[in-house]
DNA sequence: TGACAAAATAAGTAGCTACATAATATCGTT
DNA sequence: AACGATATTATGTAGCTACTTATTTTGTCA
């Protein structure tokens, strides 16, 4: 007998969210201990650690030796996004995937690149522009700087049948990710390329990646007009 | 003796993740079970369990049961965004925090709200614009619908002084959470509200929030030309 | 009163055991 | 060879103990 009456890890976790939710603790307010909480719901307390350890991953509360649990004073919307590689998030909609190198050479990077790289002096890149398709329309145009010392390979690479963000995802791993987001208006020469209209307004995913404080590359997505980027759930 | 030679579960996931960049391991291999890699390292198995857990968890290896652990064949961006209160926000960056209600009525959801609630039936809402203002000058323009249902006390609350995104985030905790990004032209009365020119790219947030099943509200941030959205470090 | 040292506290971490669960692999039967 | 029942396997979860660490509180002395 006895069908799993023990209670489990999440169980705590919605227990103590619902009693955040229903207003029993309100923002700054402090939460009992957890030695405390797992007498009073019959667990052990890393069960309750489990529990609180995912709810401060979640920014709801914060936790401090000694100083004990609270419910956070200033909420914050924390979102998790997952960007795939543009050649799966377009067939994971259902698209046909096409791919098309515009340009690749090797040149002096710009000031902004040389920024996002968080590097201050002037360096050569390999600079390459190409255009992802779902069946056959623009997606998204890509403008890429590979750092030569991270990527020395960039230069033997054939970019017209694979695309860089495909070899360098799947061959060079980073240990550092910042992404950007913003909005741009096309100019006549992205719009042209993106089969729009100049001063359309576009949403760009901007990504600079790093192999420990070696920057590898940054990259700038640029979408097509109604392109929408959600939460995975 | 033995000052602390214990390895942590953050050293056990340091040299899995090494092991990965260093291309020891691929996209799809498989890794050793927990047990043998627990063994090899001279830690428990719950230390290498958690060091897994985290690295499942950042989107680098992927784990079934029976199937043992594999670096994911596809490999994602994964990102977390923290977006506070717009008051804070403003003030964080430095800048005098200011809010101007424009707009508040009573008014039939319109279609697109109501698809962002994923509600099917029609429905009376409070529509709700306002401006923040950061050091006088126009930041965020918000478009908020309000639930009668799930915030009843919304026809009663004084919005001129204090916004409703600053009362609902610390009034009315939610169970879950959409968020949409992308790019709109700025129309006439959208440029005029924001101190800007007509067709200017605006980056949008759209947040959507629920109660489990029922809705609290929909909420379109639009941004001023120049904003830019980071990745929380 | 103020400053500093010592004690107390609550979360964090590591280790162990035991059992649950979901896949996969194996084997026997038709 | 195809199928289904059964065994095996690797991760998932819960419980316990012991110890560590950061932080606050308390206490003592100048």
């Amino acid at each position: 007998m006895t069908p799993t009456n023990r209670i489990s890890w999440k169980d705590v976790r919605d227990e103590i969210h619902e009693a955040i939710l229903t207003g029993r603790y309100g923002p700054g307010d402090r939460l009992p201990r957890d030695a405390d909480i797992a007498v009073q719901l019959n667990c052990a307390r890393s069960t309750v650690q489990r529990a609180m350890q995912d709810l401060t991953d979640s920014g709801l509360v914060e936790r401090r030796r000694k100083g004990g649990t609270r419910v956070r004073p200033d909420p914050v919307t924390r979102a998790t996004f997952d960007i795939p590689v543009t050649r799966r998030e377009i067939e994971q909609k259902g698209g046909r995937y096409g791919y098309q190198l515009i340009h690749s050479a090797e040149k002096d990077a710009p000031r902004g690149v040389l920024a996002a790289c968080e590097i201050s002096s002037p360096c050569r890149m390999q600079q390459i522009e190409a255009l992802h398709l779902s069946d056959g329309q623009p997606y998204i145009l890509e403008d890429r700087w590979v750092s030569f010392e991270t990527v020395p390979e960039i230069r033997d690479l054939d970019l017209t049948r694979q695309s860089a963000n495909e070899w360098l995802v799947t061959n060079k791993p980073y240990s550092r990710c910042d992404l950007r987001f913003y909005a741009i208006s096309a100019d006549d020469r992205t719009a042209e390329l993106l089969n729009t209209v100049p001063g359309a307004a576009l949403f760009v995913i901007e990504r600079t990646t790093w192999l420990d404080a070696a920057p590898i590359t940054t990259v700038k997505a640029i979408t097509t007009p109604g392109y929408h980027l959600l939460t995975t759930i």
